[in-house]
DNA sequence: TCCATAGTTCAACTACTCATGAAGCGTTGA
DNA sequence: TCAACGCTTCATGAGTAGTTGAACTATGGA
């Protein structure tokens, strides 16, 4: 991951409904969720649901497939741990504070 | 750091100029660099660079502290560990895939 | 006190993002 | 083939973020 996807990341993040949307749909993984349970888990109208997802979408955050009449978004993972890894390592280029605060997530020996 | 923290922190880090400055600052740790040196670095006219980094203060990404007639600027590293621990553990729930694109920087046996 | 230096704040403008409702497209079942 | 469903796209308007240059504040030195 580049800075130019970086931010594009960022950018899609960076707004409630679409970080909601994430959280919504990384503990689905593949399988995913079609956009009319998302619009209602996020409670939002189908037309904003759309713009949003097409949004994270484009920031290569979420994909999508179609399943008949459906359509089925899933959290693209390795993005977003692109996305981490980038943040960790680029920009704060391994500072020992940073990582220090990751650790314990990670189930590290360090 | 919740969720109205990490979306001002996202929407801080979600430009490319104010991206430049932190990834400017961390090296620097506690000594920081006065916010003309900053504004030379990433080329950004006097104004404009005063708007974006206290767009970052106030998202508590840095800190700002007077030295005579300059202001030093300073990353907060514990705020940004703060991120990227919230983008893992609340946003990510650990999920194996984003975690696993982690590891490397970490220096982590798992 | 006066001037130079280092930054910040303000006002005006531009550009972009977001929300809304209506219209449109693809799919399914009668 | 027609209606219903699920979702996307479009047009519009409101609000917000970003840029610019000028004016302002704070500090230090002559």
């Amino acid at each position: 991951m580049d800075q130019a996807q970086a931010l594009d990341a960022l950018s899609a993040l960076a707004h409630e409904t679409r970080l909601q949307i994430l959280r919504l749909l990384v503990p689905c993984g593949q399988d995913g969720l079609p956009a009319g349970e998302i619009g209602a888990a996020v409670d939002c109208a189908a037309s904003r649901l759309s713009f949003h997802l097409s949004t994270l979408e484009q920031a290569g955050l979420i994909s999508a497939r179609r399943d008949g009449r459906r359509v089925i978004y899933s959290a693209r993972r390795q993005q977003l741990g692109g996305l981490i890894h980038y943040l960790l390592n680029d920009c704060c280029a391994g500072d020992r504070t940073v990582s220090a605060m990751c650790r314990a997530e990670l189930g590290l020996c360090g």
